[in-house]
DNA sequence: CATGAATGAGCGTTCATTCAT
DNA sequence: GATGAATGAACGCTCATTCAT
C-alpha cells in the first residue's frame, strides 16, 4: 500500500501524487455538488471513474482524504491571498484586502469553497480526527486576521475594539457572503466583497461613530 | 395513521399534539448533547422513553421531525425577540436589540441553538426536502432585519447600504458569536454582543468614516 | 432495537428469546459445518433464511452473538455432565466420571462441540472482547477439574503431582478426542473415552509405576 | 512466474530459495507475534522489506506460504528431535525423551511455534486446500509415535492399550502445554514435561494400577 | 525478477423505514 | 394509538489477487 502516514510529498511516487490529487480533485466536486452526506468514498470513487479500493489504498481512511481536501484548498487560498495581503502598506488596507480577496477566492474557486465549507460546517469537537486540519486551518486564519487587526490599532489605523470579535466577525461576514454565492452562483460577488469592506472599515475606524447613542461594552481582547 | 402532512394544528387530537411536542423536545435535547450524526431516530426515542416506531408514526420521516425541531427553535426565538424589537423606537436600537436580544436567547437556550444550529449546518440546499423549513425561517429572519434596516434609512439613521449585505453580514456575525459560545460555554456571550453591536452601529451609522481612505463600492440594494 | 445488554434473559419478549435462540442455534450450525472463518453474519442470517439485518438486531454485535454461542454450549454441557460428576462417591470416580460423559456430550452434541473449538481455538489474549466467554468457562473448567484432582489427593487416591499440568492435559487429551471425532463422525468416541479414562486412572494412581525408571520432576502445583 | 508448484528444491534458482526462506522466515514472525488474523500478505511482505507483489509471486496463494511456513518448522523440529528420539535404547526412554524434547523445542523456538499453533489452530478441514501440509506432517508425527507406541508393547515395556488414543493424548498433552507456555512466556515449560513424562509412563506402564478399579475398556489398536 | 496500482468481494455495522400485531 | 421486529441499502474498511510495467 502506498504509505500515506509520508508527511513529504517527496516520497510517493508520481503515480501516487497524481491519483491523490485526482481524487481530491473528485471529492472537492462531489462535496460541492451533492454534500458532505453524500461524499461517500463509492461516490468519491465513481466520480473519479475508478474502483471502490482506490480510495482505502491511496489514503489511510475517509478522514486523510477529507483532510488533503481541506489542505489543498487552504494551500490554494493561501497561495491566492497570502501575497495581496502582504503587499498591502497598512493594516487597514490589509483587512480591506483580505475581503475582497477572500470574496475573489470565492468567485474563482468556488467548487473548492463550497467543498471546504461542507467539510468545516461538518466537523463536530469530538468525534473524530479529520476535519482536525479544517479547525486548524480555521484558528489560524482567526489568528492571523487578529495579528492584522492588533497592528493597526497600535498604528492607530483602528479604534480600540475587542480583536477577537472583529476577526470573528469579519470572517462569519465572509462566510455569509459565500452562502450568498452558493444559493445564487450567478451573484456580484465582488459588489457584495466592496460593500463587506466599507462595512468593517467604518466598524473599525478610529473616532465616534456618529450614531453611537448607545452605552458601549468595555474595550476587550 | 395521524396525518403528519397538516399544517393547522387543529387537526392534531390532543394526545398527538402533545407526542410531537415530547418527541420535539427530546430531538432538542439529543441534538445538542450529542449531535446530528448521533440523533438517529432510535436515540431520538429512547430519549423520550418511547418505543422506535413512535417517530415514524407521529412524522412522515425523519426530516418532518427535524423542520418541527426548527419551527419550534424559531418559534420560541420570535416570541423572546420580537416584542423587544418592537418596543425600540429607532431602526437603530431595534438592530442592536436584535443582536444583543439573539445574545441572550443564546444565552439563555443554548440547548435550542445548539440544536438549531446542528440543523442548520448539515441542511443542503438541493438533494432532499429536509430542513426547508430551516432556509424558510431564516429568509423570514434576513427580510425582517432587512425591513429594519431600509427603515433606517428611511428615516435617516442609517447611511445608504446594501440591505441585503448588511442584514446577512448581521446574521453571520451572530453565526459566528454563536459559534464561540458553542466551543466555550462559559464565553461572556453579551460582552460580545455588546461589541457586536457597537461594529455594526457604526458600520451604519451616516456620515464618513475617518478612516474610510478607499474607493467604496456603489451602494445596492 | 432489543436491549441486548440485559443480563436477566425474563426482561426479552418472547419473541426476543425465540429469535436469539434460533440465530445461535443457526451460528452453531454454521460454524460446525463451515468453519470459524466462514461464520460470517450474512452466512448465519442467511442459514436462518432472514434478513442480513436481523442479527445486529438482536445482538449488540458480533462478538455478543458468539459469546451467546459459547454461554449456550456450555449451559448444555453443565448440565449434562455436573449431575453424573456431582454423584460420583470419589474424586478417582469423579474425573472418570468427567472424561467419559464429556465424550458423550461430543458424541450426543457434536455439531455443539464443533462450534464451541472453533470459537474458542481462534480467541486470542489481545484482539476481541468475544470469546473472552469462551477463555473465562475453559478457565472455570480447568479450575473445577483441578478441585477434584485436589480432593483426590487429599483423600489419598491419587499420587502427588502437579494438579495444572495433570487438569491441562486431561482437558487437551479429550481435545484431541473431540478432534478425531470431527475428523471421522462414524467414531466409536465412547471406546476412545475408556481408554483415555484408564490412561488417566493409571497416571493418576498411588504407588510407583511398574515402568518408572526414570528420574521423575518433582512434585509441583 | 517461477512454479511453485514444483516439490523438488533443485528446480528453484538459488534467489527463488532465498526470497522464499526469507518469505516463511518474516511470516513466521508475523504470525508468532501479530496472531493468524494480521498475518495478512501485505503486513508479511512489510516485515520482508519487500514489495507487496513479491508474494504472489513466489507462492501460488496465501495457502502455500502458509504450507511453507508449516513444513519449515517441522523441518526444524524434526530435526531438533528425531536424532535425540533415535538415540535412546527403549521404547520408553524414545517417549519420554520425544516429550521432553518437544517441550525443549518450544522453549527454544517459541516464535516457530507460536506460527505453527496459529496456522493449525486456525485451519479448517474441508473447506480449502490450506494447511493441508499442517495435517500431513500432524499425521506423520502421530504414527512417528504410533510405532514407538507399537515398539513398546511388542517389547513389552508398555501394557496393552489404543495405540491411536494414546498417541493422540500425549500429542494433546503437549500442545495443552505449548498453550500454558504461550499464555506465560516465563513458564518453566521442561518442569511441566517432566510431569508429562511422568504421567504418560504411569499410563503405559505394565500391571495394575494401584487405584484402577473401575472396569475398563477393551484395548484396542 | 520485482513492483505496486488497481480491483472487487466481503466484512461488521448503522439506521430510516415498513408493517403486522 | 402504539409497538418493536424485520428489512435492506449504504457506509467505511480490509485484503487476496491480478497484471501492466
Amino acid at each position: 500500500m502506498a504509505d500515506q502516514t509520508m508527511q513529504e510529498p517527496a516520497k510517493l511516487t508520481f503515480i501516487q501524487r497524481t491519483r491523490r490529487a485526482q481524487l481530491v480533485e473528485c471529492a472537492i466536486t462531489v462535496l460541492a455538488e451533492e454534500g458532505y452526506a453524500q461524499a461517500s468514498l463509492s461516490r468519491i470513487a465513481r466520480r473519479a471513474d475508478v474502483s471502490r479500493g482506490v480510495i482505502p489504498y491511496h489514503f489511510a481512511n475517509r478522514d486523510e482524504l477529507l483532510d488533503a481536501v481541506v489542505a489543498e484548498v487552504y494551500r490554494i487560498a493561501t497561495s491566492e491571498l497570502r501575497p495581496k495581503i502582504d503587499a498591502q502598506p497598512t493594516a487597514a488596507a490589509a483587512i480591506r484586502t483580505f475581503i475582497t480577496g477572500s470574496a475573489e477566492f470565492y468567485r474563482d474557486f468556488p467548487t473548492q469553497m463550497a467543498a471546504l465549507h461542507e467539510i468545516v460546517s461538518h466537523s463536530r469537537g469530538d468525534d473524530n480526527a479529520a476535519t482536525s486540519e479544517a479547525r486548524r486551518a480555521t484558528e489560524q486564519e482567526l489568528s492571523a486576521v487578529g495579528e492584522l487587526l492588533e497592528r493597526g490599532k497600535q498604528a492607530g489605523e483602528f479604534r480600540d475594539f475587542s480583536t477577537r470579535v472583529m476577526a470573528r466577525s469579519i470572517r462569519s461576514a465572509l462566510d455569509g457572503l459565500l452562502h450568498d454565492l452558493r444559493a445564487d452562483p450567478r451573484h456580484d460577488v465582488m459588489a457584495d466583497a466592496e460593500e463587506l469592506a466599507e462595512i468593517f472599515a467604518r466598524a473599525m475606524a478610529t473616532g465616534d461613530a456618529r450614531y453611537g447613542h448607545f452605552p458601549r461594552g468595555r474595550s476587550r481582547r
